[in-house]
DNA sequence: ATTGACCTTCCAGTGACTGGAAAGTTTATT
DNA sequence: AATAAACTTTCCAGTCACTGGAAGGTCAAT
């Protein structure tokens, strides 16, 4: 299976499948003509990043994860580890985006949307900050 | 005041600040020598664009309320139109975040991290869904 | 023989910085 | 006055994970 046919198998596009090769990711053989091929194992190991890549795993933890897939030796505790890692720090980006939404309401609701021009938000950012007690 | 002295002010690296300065988002007159000069309104504008990018704007979106506040024909309206749309982009995010995190605490409480090797996390990855009904 | 749909590599751009090199300037110390 | 330390300048490269596009090779069908 060519590479354009792997991508519609995966989900990938056939960029980010060579773009993955590129960084040793996930390598293909090829065909005579330069090609590259898709067996099984490389639709299996494609999918498998697609499918780290959407619970945010980055690139470098998919290159772990892939190897510990691969490794007979590996334990549960070094995987759960590297998602106890990555929860962590998706639960800090959390945090953060909350407290930029929580904020951003605040001055939404702050300012009326009129044809005025005296518009709390640029006054928050501005630095006089809103007193709402 | 030199770059220094505004990065301390403003918060901001003084790498930063000459950014800014590259992309045209916050320009600052010379010295002789040279050296950049920062004023009160230079300040300002670097602290305006600071709390920006703490609420999450794009340097984009920092631009247009930056020369909204400078415009006195602007409308609450427009100002109000940049911040809702930020405001949707940081919901989409949010829920983006919390379904990646719903699907990581689901395998970290599948896991139980022991010294085994047959490891749900894994098979989750490779294709195997966990049943849990 | 030619069209069109594939495939290849390589280079550049994205966003928002950040690090570092090489060189000029100012300030402080000796 | 010389020197060293601390500042400043510009410029180039790297980050992350792709994505777009150009130029050219290959293959299947007409």
């Amino acid at each position: 299976m060519n590479i354009g046919q792997a991508a519609e198998q995966t989900g990938l596009p056939a960029k980010t499948i060579r773009y993955y090769e590129d960084i040793g990711l996930v390598t293909a053989p090829r065909h005579g003509n330069g090609y590259r091929y898709y067996a099984d194992r490389q639709l299996e190991q494609l999918r498998f990043v697609g499918r780290a890549r959407l619970l945010g795993f980055s690139i470098e933890e998919c290159r772990s994860l892939l190897s510990l897939q691969a490794n007979r030796q590996r334990t549960n505790a070094e995987v759960k580890t590297i998602l106890k890692q990555h929860l962590n720090t998706v639960d800090h980006k959390l945090v953060e985006l909350q407290s930029m939404r929580s904020s951003l309401v605040e001055l939404e609701q702050a300012c009326p949307g009129d044809e005025d021009s005296n518009c709390p938000i640029l006054k928050n950012l501005a630095g006089n900050n809103i007193r709402v007690d």
